[in-house]
DNA sequence: GTCGCCGTGGCAACAAGGAC
DNA sequence: GTCCTTGTTGCCACGGCGAC
């Protein structure tokens, strides 16, 4: 039964097909979690897994060089942003610009923004936790939305992170041109029935609704070869994009990573 | 002390259906 | 038309541990 288990989770569910390696890993992982509580629980007299032979599935963890943009074609990007949806242009720049997370984005208020000492210098962000979509009832007070610290940092824990002139000049144009939640956050939804503005306490952007604003861009700034090609294809790439920006340009790769 | 493997915890993306 | 909710799949990063 173990044995007929653990090859279920190598499989999709969809159709059939393969799943990936780190998707099989994790679900052993989450499957010898609960056994090993069953186990612990003593409905089991010992963990069912342990006797089993079993070899994870190999997958590497580099991220695909063709996914990087350079900054000319990230530059391109965020001009067909700006076409399309401006108030989501900050958005996408503070994630090629200062290499933040989605879920950071997201919770990035005004008040965390340093602005630039000299006109055309460099500011700073000073990034106090994340915002995720859990899903209803899971989220603070029963909502869908928690909010949390920085990934991989003690809840109360802060990051500083540079942000440079164009970035800047993103910001200071967000904050001039649209409203803010009442807490001061910088990136909410911002369109209700009809493209009217929703007056609201700051519900965070759907990841599907800036999903949809980036294939928009993609269509809009890329070749039709570049546009099914892996270049740029999440929003998240444009992180890796900016991680690799800054070595190339010679910053020390331990500078890069704090 | 270094390195690689592995387990673990968590986040990102996306499609589809529904609500407004 | 836009956003919300849910389910599924893939990606990211840290720490423990053993081999060397």
């Amino acid at each position: 039964m173990i044995r007929k288990a653990l090859d279920t989770i190598a499989i999709r569910m969809g159709d059939g097909g393969a799943a990936s390696a780190s998707t099989i890993a994790r679900k052993h992982a989450i499957f010898s979690g609960a056994l090993k509580y069953a186990a612990g629980l003593r409905p089991l007299d010992v963990h069912p897994l342990s006797p089993v032979s079993w070899v994870a599935p190999k997958h590497d963890d580099e991220v695909d060089r063709k996914a990087v943009v350079n900054p000319a074609q990230a530059r391109a990007l965020l001009a067909a942003v700006r076409d399309r949806t401006p108030e989501l242009v900050a958005f996408f720049g503070c994630m090629y610009y200062a290499a933040l997370r989605p879920e950071e984005v997201l919770n990035l208020r005004e008040d965390e923004y340093e602005r630039p000492k000299v006109e055309g210098g460099w500011g700073a962000l000073h990034l106090t936790g994340s915002t995720v979509a859990v899903g209803h009832g899971w989220g603070d007070e029963g909502g869908r939305i928690e909010r949390r610290g920085l990934k991989h940092r003690a809840k109360s824990a802060t990051r500083p992170v540079p942000a440079p002139p164009p970035l800047c000049r993103l910001l200071d144009h967000h904050i001039a041109e649209y409203k803010l939640a009442l807490d001061g956050r910088l990136s909410i939804t911002r369109r209700g029935p009809g493209r009217r503005y929703v007056p609201t306490l700051g519900q965070p952007i759907p990841s599907n609704s800036y999903g949809k604003a980036w294939r928009a861009a993609r269509e809009a700034a890329l070749t039709p070869a570049q546009v099914r090609s892996p270049l740029a294809r999440r929003p998240y790439d444009l992180r890796h994009a900016a991680v690799s920006l800054r070595p190339n340009a010679g910053v020390p790769a331990t500078q890069v990573a704090e």
